[in-house]
DNA sequence: CGTACTATTGAGCGCTCTCAAAACCAGTGG
DNA sequence: CCACTGGTTTTGAGAGCGCTCAATAGTACG
């Protein structure tokens, strides 16, 4: 996902603020349309920039709760650790997606995030977010829906994995990812996964060799081109059909 | 769980008031240590109680989002459809249990709830929770929790789905509703299942005939008895090793 | 150019699914 | 009381998907 992006040059200094539309569309969302003197005390207050290198963590398993993030540029992967020490991947990250709800509960995380490549980051103080809600309910209506969001999100996933073959979904993964880089205003047809095969097996429950085998097989049925982490969507009609999709498609409102 | 519950008997009016100690965790959460105007107010205002019948419905997909749901007894399955019009079950609510928070987002519900038995339910208007979170931290903060529960509910489940065998799906499936029971003062060695094997296999991405199976395979084993919708652990130690549990349970490991 | 990592490809096997039949159970009506 | 019906559960047999193990190939980087 090394698509350009603004906040990658590194001269733009843009500080504290959430200026960039591209990305930090979860910030978006919490900060569009409000009132002046509130904005600015969001991205006064309660934002913080940072710049995060591959392999870097944003936080991990066991780290006292304290911010969200949400990814402006860049990917990052959440996962936690089970009982034998392996990794369970929970979700891959991209602009504008926000990370960090699962450790409200116990205020202690229980996932790790690393950056999957260099990648820029908003943290939100969450204390001051909830303060700000409550002289703010459109504020909070907001955080409602994020949270919201990412119920529907783990739902989506539920179905996946419980009931679908391999190849539905990565299907899906696919037709996900492209969707979500188009929503950002990136290609949907040409993206590179910064993520490996062992990565994505994890994450949809299939092991390395499967999805590559299945990524093979795809390309033989010319429904997508991909050399190794590099990936473009041919007939993504066809893909939706393989993924299991009702043809006319869902359109979901991932923002706003 | 056809156990006995005081609000299975008839002759006890309990009204508007969430008095019941035992059931309505979920409310308590949010009424517990409130002051008492604020927790009047709620319980006048908020709250409504209702019996819905084997089969009812309290929502159903594409209705409108109004309120949340807590089951005070009985149980209540949450499913969704897929493409094909097929059921997928997302998860089955005891006694304290608040479900409805999927609609949140959009607006409308993305599933469908009903009763597996004969259940008492309290509603919650949602809108009217939200302006008392406004005037009430404390109340807004035990709902984030109640969403972040959610959150690592479904973080949990994926990890199932994911990465677990059909053997260790069931055994976690019952080890957890037994747990469930002894929260909420429940045998947590005996009890009845209120759903189908198919509803369970539908749940845990199994096929109905492994869960009776497996079922059977426990039994042979001497790890439970079972007899239809009745069932007895028998050593749950064992059924925890089954289950790929760590047998001390989590360790945190605080890196750094 | 060598090392370490990542990805591809092949072979074989086992878990879990599907299909099918039979047993069991609850409710209904004769 | 029994037969009938519809639903649920059990049990069996066979097949296939996706896993594991293993070897090879490709890529990045010092």
């Amino acid at each position: 996902m090394s698509q350009s992006h603004p906040a990658n040059r590194p001269s733009t200094m843009e500080s504290l603020s959430c200026a960039c539309s591209v990305c930090s569309m979860a910030l978006n969302c919490l900060c569009k349309d409000l009132d002046a003197v509130l904005k600015t005390q969001l991205e006064n207050e309660v934002l913080r920039n940072r710049v995060v290198n591959r392999g870097q963590a944003l936080f991990e398993i066991g780290d006292t709760f304290q911010r969200l993030y949400a990814v402006r540029s860049g990917s990052v992967k959440v996962y936690s650790l089970i009982d034998n020490g392996e990794e369970q991947v929970m979700g891959f990250y991209l602009p504008g997606e926000l990370l960090g709800l699962e450790a409200i509960d116990q205020g202690v995380h229980e996932c790790s995030a690393v950056a999957l490549e260099t990648s820029s980051i908003c943290e939100v103080k969450f204390k001051r977010l909830e303060q700000l809600c409550s002289v703010q309910p459109a504020l909070q209506q907001r955080l409602h829906r994020l949270y919201a969001r990412e119920i529907a999100r783990d739902y989506a996933m539920l179905q996946l994995l419980g009931r679908k073959s391999a190849e539905q979904r990565l299907a899906n993964f696919l037709l996900h990812l492209s969707r979500r880089f188009a929503d950002r205003g990136y290609s949907a047809e040409e993206f590179n996964l910064s993520m490996s095969r062992h990565e994505i097996g994890n994450y949809l429950g299939l092991a390395l060799e499967t999805v590559s085998r299945l990524l093979a097989r795809f390309q033989e049925q010319k429904l997508i081109e991909v050399k190794r982490r590099h990936v473009r969507l041919l007939k993504r009609q066809a893909l939706a059909v393989v993924a299991g999709e009702p043809l006319n498609p869902v359109v979901r409102h991932h923002y706003h």
